[in-house]
RNA sequence: GGGCCUGUGGCUUAGCCUGGAUAGAGCGCCGGGCUUCUAACCCGGAUGUCGAGGGUUCGAAUCCCUCCAGGCCCGCCA
């Protein structure tokens, strides 16, 4: 309803104005929304922006269109207010289940994320990925499209020969109660080893790859074996943060199904395509200097012929693809879409997020150097339990390993989804274990203060009335949800809504704190109740859509 | 050496794409607030040459150029 005051505003403002772009954007603490459009009028016009701002709102006054919206100049600012019915109406919407999602699209997305080889447990860094991804997810699904998550398995890299070389080679003692995917890792990490101290055994990981690459039974099934047990892992690990891929892809299929063969068969008769021994793209004339290989000399082929046909096969089966990768992989994903270009096929759009490094430097599965996302979780739980048994000591022991278990995953998955994904940030478990302003645990406190007030109030009947300053800020919040969700998955930033979250949370403290519900009378109470209802609910689909448990006690 | 990203109070960070009203938060610090709807909270205060320099503009954290610092990439790895 506020997109369509906006677009309102805007294509009335281009009238008036007689210019096709009209600035019209947050007015902040001034209006709803504001333009400056007077300053850039002054010089075409000739005239001081600030008489410029008055004529516009005479004249924006009198339109049939803006009679809900108030339109004053201050200075040489063209600030909009919408009237207080306007904002009301909103509010009854907002009280409503389901609140925030948009109207369904025909249009149907496809979404990878997480995508970590399997060859050791998710770490501190993929997770970024994971809730980058899944925080997307979710609100594309919010925003109304069909929408499919798949997850790419690299199961025919050269680390995972190491890893089924590993387990050929290397006299293994199984630890009791170890996750398939840590199982996997220490395997890869002595091999490494192992392959460092005799180097000259570098020649069996090859062969491996060749067999696979063959398509011989055997090592095939070596392969899809170790892959599966890390795989395993993997699922147990991304159902405890909450993510879930509908599909995952196996990068090997693209062998065995033809399609890598028939998208570099289509390629060797571009222009750009060069074969001498190996077979690789000069892509000079799009900006990179770089030989973007697809197949060696012996035959087999690279990671970015397979990549190659998995995206033609998205592409042709979605009419948007998205891909969350680590910025490790920017220039590969560039060149990518370079020849999707010249391929005619369908390029992906790419969210590229820095790199997540420890205090002591950078993450390395093959060196053993992580914080994997098991042991994050199990340490921030069980802080959270901590906190909870301090708070809740009457709470029979489940139900406060219940609230631990939605605390922690709340805290770790706001800490990261609300940072913008081009900082790159260096992981501290501080940080991870901070459950206070600006994180995700208080956002659900204040969800759950609401839900108290609200099973305190019994039955009402639903009016809103706004009379105060506190009311007012805390509703014209409430209202700006649907057009957060839409600015997240038009611009691909899940940040937005961390930030959208914690505001209204903010707003809805100071409310909570300065204008009493319960004790208020009449029309207020009733209101007041309405409000609170209203952001309650807001505030549970905000964190649904952010991957959080909206608690009603904690 | 070349390319991409980042640089905002002691620390973490929003705003930058699309220039505009006093640069907005949190942590930490100082001072206040729990017989009152959950204090994982609220209120007030101190703290900023928006990395440096130049340019464009009536106006620059935001656009352009140069430089500095950090991260990432530049493989017949994935």
């Amino acid at each position: 309803m506020l997109c369509t005051l906006y677009h309102t505003i805007e294509t009335t403002l281009r009238e008036v104005t007689g210019q096709d772009e009209v600035f019209l954007g947050e007015g902040g603490e001034h209006a709803d929304l504001a333009s400056t459009v007077a300053f850039g009028l002054a010089k075409i016009r000739k005239k001081a922006p600030a008489e410029i701002a008055r004529e516009l709102a005479a004249s924006l006054a009198t339109r049939e269109e803006m009679r809900e919206i108030n339109v004053e100049a201050l200075g040489p600012y063209l600030n909009f207010h919408f009237r207080r019915e306007i904002i009301e109406r909103a509010l009854q919407e907002a009280t409503r289940p389901g609140y925030g999602s948009l109207s369904p699209r025909s249009e149907r997305v496809v979404l990878e994320h997480t995508s970590a080889n399997p060859n050791g447990p998710l770490h501190v860094g993929h997770i970024r990925n994971t809730i980058l991804g899944d925080t997307l997810a979710r609100s594309f699904r919010k925003a109304g499209y069909p929408l499919e998550v798949q997850y790419y398995v690299n199961d025919m890299g050269r680390q995972i020969a190491i890893v089924v070389w590993g387990f050929n080679t290397i006299a293994d003692t199984p630890v009791p109660g170890e996750k398939g995917d840590h199982h996997v890792a220490r395997i890869y990490i002595a091999a490494n080893r192992e392959l460092e101290a005799r180097p000259e055994c570098v020649a069996e990981v090859d062969r491996l790859m060749q067999l696979v690459e063959k398509g011989d039974p055997a090592t095939v099934l070596l392969f899809r074996e170790a892959v599966t047990e890390c795989l395993e892992g993997f699922r147990e690990t991304l159902q405890r943060l909450g993510a879930r891929h509908d599909r995952f892809v196996w990068e090997s299929d693209f062998i065995r199904n033809g399609d890598t063969d028939r998208v570099l068969a289509k390629i060797s008769h571009m222009p750009e395509c060069k074969n001498d021994g190996k077979l690789w793209l000069d892509l000079s004339s799009c900006g990179f200097e770089k030989e973007y290989v697809l197949r060696r000399s012996d035959g087999t082929s690279v990671y970015a012929a397979r990549d190659l046909a998995y995206h033609t096969w998205k592409g042709r089966n979605f009419d948007r693809v998205i891909d969350v990768l680590g910025a490790d992989h920017k220039l590969i994903g560039a060149q990518l879409i370079a020849t999707m270009g010249l391929l005619g096929e369908r390029a992906p759009e790419i969210v590229h997020f820095e790199f997540v490094s420890l205090p002591e430097g950078s993450m390395s599965t093959r060196a053993g150097k992580f914080v994997s996302a098991d042991e994050l979780l199990d340490e921030v739980t069980r802080r959270a339990m901590e906190e909870v048994t301090a708070r809740r000591p009457e709470l029979p022991e489940t139900e406060r390993q219940e609230i631990a278990r939605s605390v922690a995953l709340a805290a770790i998955r706001y800490d990261i989804v609300r940072i913008s994904p081009e900082k790159s940030t260096v992981f501290d478990w501080k940080e991870a274990l901070d459950f206070e302003r600006q994180s995700g645990p208080y956002i659900q406190y204040a969800h759950a203060r609401a839900c108290s007030i609200l099973e305190k109030a019994g039955e009402f009947e639903e009016c809103v009335i706004l009379e105060n300053e506190h009311e007012m800020a805390l509703a014209r919040q409430i209202i700006r949800f649907p057009m957060v969700i839409e600015s997240v998955v038009r611009e691909l930033k899940p940040h937005l809504l961390a930030g959208y979250a914690r505001e209204l949370a903010d707003l809805f403290n100071a409310f909570y704190h300065f204008e009493p519900v319960l004790k208020s009378e009449g029309l207020t109470r009733r209101s007041r109740l309405t409000l609170v209802k209203a952001t309650r609910n807001t505030l549970a689909e905000a964190l649904q859509t952010l991957g959080i448990d909206a608690l009603s006690t904690m």
